[in-house]
RNA sequence: GGGCGGUUAGCUCAGUUGGUUAGAGCGCCACAUUGACAUUGUGGAGGUCAUAGGUUCGAUUCCUGUACCGCCCACCA
């Protein structure tokens, strides 16, 4: 053995070994119990960073100690399409090229970003591995294979058999002027002035910078304890308006900042994301007054055709002639939200969405964690999960991006002749309308293979469908929202509904993932695992905390802290920088990254790596008298009771595993071996006459405690093994009782 | 604004049902190189456990208020 242990070497020697062995494949044993793990799966296109780090780290650990200790284990890793991100890094992309996802028809650029990741996935493969992590890679699965694809439409045909797909109006950031919707993270921010209107509704004055939108009006809210209007609240007033007088509900909500201009304030569900969730709310009619062209439309009366500029001229002059134009401020700043491509004000426009109904899902979903079916740790994180149960919606599912799952409905063009459709024809020119107009100048196959995106009234006719119907039918170009689909996680992976695996292995045992998810994703497993197949998807939860920089701060890329593990692992070894994170932080709560903890256990497995040099040492000049349980005869009490420390120690190493205290578990391990065995043992055994005795039990106590080990530091530990022991791989070998 | 968490040694953090001298890693000080390891060993200094009250025989631990800090969500019509 080397005078140092050198990582560098070791730790890919190791994972070879484990690999060619087919450690990890999971195996189908009647006799055995299993316990298995989905590895929530990282972006494929993306790096490793250190939450993936400590990810690996935990569910390696809970794999390998539950192998040794005789389970049929079963770690199934994957990587995810990443919907909206992996898109907006090939747009990117494109931009540099000079180009953008518009100048692509919807299938050319799914192919494009389909190979675009394809390219770059083998990155986040190999950054996995070098973690050292016991996965099962036979059984690898993507978001987007087939079989993934197929039961998502299978759950949504039985969803729709069922009734509990509906479609209804949503609201969008919609850019009129592209004729396409933009995710929030694709609008900009622009601070500007525009005069900020008070207007008379009734008994109140609202301030507006938005007169126009007031056809659109379904109710005016106020703050429920604010005094001045306590009293409307729950009443209906009527208005005089510009296009004779309108009833609008008084509702209260804490949304209003009761400081802000009058504390009134005019609800428009159509054409503000705020008044919308509280039109949710308060279950208030959605009126939409502006179009797809971005004019002002019937709703509106006279001034149907108008543009929204036109028409808020002409709504503020005549307001202003009817005495209803309190006060005009033509100082106000606020943010208004314009879109990325050419800087137009964005219309928040509702339009047709799927929606999944949830009332039948949040019973149960709640149930079982209730009820402790399923466990969640730390434990105060349940409070998250029962307010998110308790509160939720009905779920809109689809989502304007091309990368996903795309929703498989088609609407027959001549039953549903309203259709928005916006596609490149053979120039390559990007043509929007309704179909019923263009496909009198453009043949349905040239729309259909141009094809961008389109909208269809919510009332459309549609077949839900995974092949091509017969006809001029045109797919749905909304997809999947991505939770949609990863809520099947479990499912998927394990080849559900009718494969051996999954008989054997579903539910999972643990479901391990960083807290931020819980409602998007963990609750969605619950739900279709209980949906398809009557049972949770696993029995525990445990939600680790985010690895903030070492200044404390959240990682980003503006702030320049974001810490590649991958300088960790080639400077320290992927050992110490699991074992770092491992014991940096305990009950799951954020934590900044333990730079010093990477360092101390570095040196950890160099100590480890030179008792066992100094074992051998002793083995070259004495007999070995082995130690065996129950046949202390020759020993001392000193021997004695580092025995009973190593017992002592299994048992607390096995306690806190139970419970997910890592933390605890690595440091009673880091403690017995290095200040126990090295410091106080090893010393003692050097002043030994009867050394052939001493060394026996010192070979049983550091052979056991490098089992315990193991878990969490693989790499040394296997090296260390195999210079000492014959008896196979160290993960090949037993758990100590 | 709503929710969650934090405030313990110079730094990063543990502290499992309230109970004798409050722990670890790193850092610091002194000493040590006589069978492995300087990525080492031995010893040591260092904390009125944010703050004000309350419950209790007893509170870092339970309750309430206050002050900072962080995160998530929703965001100014």
């Amino acid at each position: 053995m080397e005078k140092k242990y050198d990582h560098k070497i070791q730790e890919p020697e190791i994972q070879k070994k484990w690999e060619e062995k087919g450690i990890f494949t999971g195996k189908i044993d009647k006799n055995k119990k299993p316990f298995t793990i989905v590895l929530p799966p990282p972006n494929a296109n993306g790096k490793l960073h250190t939450g993936h780090v400590l990810m690996l780290a935990i569910e390696d650990i809970l794999i390998r100690w539950k192998k040794m200790q005789g389970y049929s284990t079963l770690w199934v890793p994957g990587t995810d399409h990443a919907g909206f991100e992996t898109q907006v890094v090939f747009e990117r992309h494109l931009k540099e090229k000079g180009k953008s996802r518009f100048d692509y028809d919807r299938d050319s650029l799914y192919k494009e970003i389909w190979d675009f990741v394809q390219e770059n996935k083998g990155v986040i493969e190999s950054q996995i591995k070098s973690m050292g992590p016991g996965l099962d890679w036979t059984r690898y699965t993507f978001t987007l294979d087939d079989k993934v694809v197929d039961t998502v439409y299978e759950t949504f045909q039985r969803m729709v058999e069922e009734g509990m797909v509906y479609r209804d109006d949503y609201i969008v950031n919609y850019c009129p002027k592209c004729g396409t919707t933009f995710a929030d993270l694709e609008l900009r921010h622009v601070t500007r002035k525009d005069p900020l209107y008070y207007m008379k509704y009734g008994p109140f004055v609202v301030a507006t910078t938005r007169p126009e939108t007031k056809f659109g009006d379904t109710a005016v809210a106020v703050h429920p304890n604010d005094e001045r209007y306590k009293e409307y609240i729950g009443k209906e007033i009527e208005v005089e308006g510009l296009n004779g007088n309108l009833k609008l509900k008084v509702i209260g909500d804490t949304f209003v900042d009761p400081k802000f201009g009058t504390g009134v304030v005019k609800v428009t569900p159509a054409h503000d994301k705020n008044d919308y969730e509280a039109g949710r709310r308060h279950s208030l009619e959605i009126k939409s007054v502006i179009g797809l062209d971005g004019k002002l439309n019937e709703n509106t009366g006279p001034y149907v055709g108008l543009s929204v500029e036109e028409g808020r001229k002409k709504v503020v002059e005549d307001l202003q002639r009817k005495g209803l134009m309190i006060k005009i401020d033509y100082d106000y700043e606020h943010t208004v939200s314009v879109c990325y491509k050419g800087g137009h004000d964005i219309e928040p426009t509702v339009l047709p969405n799927w929606f999944i109904k949830v009332e039948n899902f949040k019973k149960p979903a709640l149930d079982v964690v209730i009820n402790k079916e399923v466990k969640i740790y730390p434990r105060w994180r349940e409070i998250t999960y029962v307010k998110w149960m308790e509160e939720m919606r009905d779920w809109p599912i689809s989502r304007q991006v091309v990368w996903g799952i795309r929703i498989p409905a088609w609407y027959s063009v001549e039953e549903n002749p309203s259709i928005q459709v916006t596609f490149l024809n053979k120039k390559k020119e990007r043509i929007t309308g309704k179909v019923s107009d263009l496909i009198k100048k453009y043949s349905f196959s040239e729309i259909e293979e141009g094809l961008q995106s389109l909208i269809a009234p919510k009332n459309a006719k549609s077949i839900i469908s995974k092949a091509r119907p017969n006809g001029n039918y045109l797919q749905e170009t909304d997809t999947f929202d991505t939770w949609f689909s990863s809520g099947h996680w479990p499912l998927v992976t394990l080849g559900y509904p009718n494969s051996d695996d999954f008989h054997y292995f579903y539910p999972t045992s643990v479901m391990e993932t960083g807290w931020e998810i819980i409602r998007f994703w963990v609750s969605r497993m619950i739900m279709f695992g209980i949906y398809l197949t009557g049972k949770p998807p696993f029995s525990d939860v445990y939600l680790h905390g985010l690895v903030r920089a070492i200044d404390g701060k959240k990682m980003s890329k503006s702030l320049g802290n974001v810490i590649d593990p991958l300088d960790y692992v080639s400077e320290y070894g992927a050992d110490a920088l699991r074992m770092g994170l491992i014991s940096g932080t305990a009950n799951g709560k954020d934590f900044a990254f333990p730079r010093d903890k990477v360092v101390a256990y570095r040196n950890f497995a160099n100590k480890l790596w030179n008792m066992a040099r100094f074992i051998l040492l002793l083995m070259e000049n004495n007999e070995v008298v082995e130690y065996k349980e129950g046949n202390d005869k020759n020993i001392t009490d000193v021997d004695k009771e580092i025995i009973q420390k190593l017992r002592s120690l299994i048992y607390g190493v096995n306690n806190s595993l139970e419970k997910f205290r890592f933390s605890d578990a690595s440091d009673l391990i880091y403690q017995f071996m290095w200040h126990e065995v090295a410091d106080n043992y090893i010393e003692y055994v050097k002043t030994r006459e009867d050394k052939g005795v001493a060394l026996g039990v010192l070979k049983y106590v550091f052979t056991t405690g490098l089992k315990v080990l193991h878990p969490f530091m693989p790499f040394v530990t296997e090296a260390i093994w195999s210079n000492i022991e014959t008896n196979g791989l160290l993960i090949e070998n037993r758990w100590p009782e």
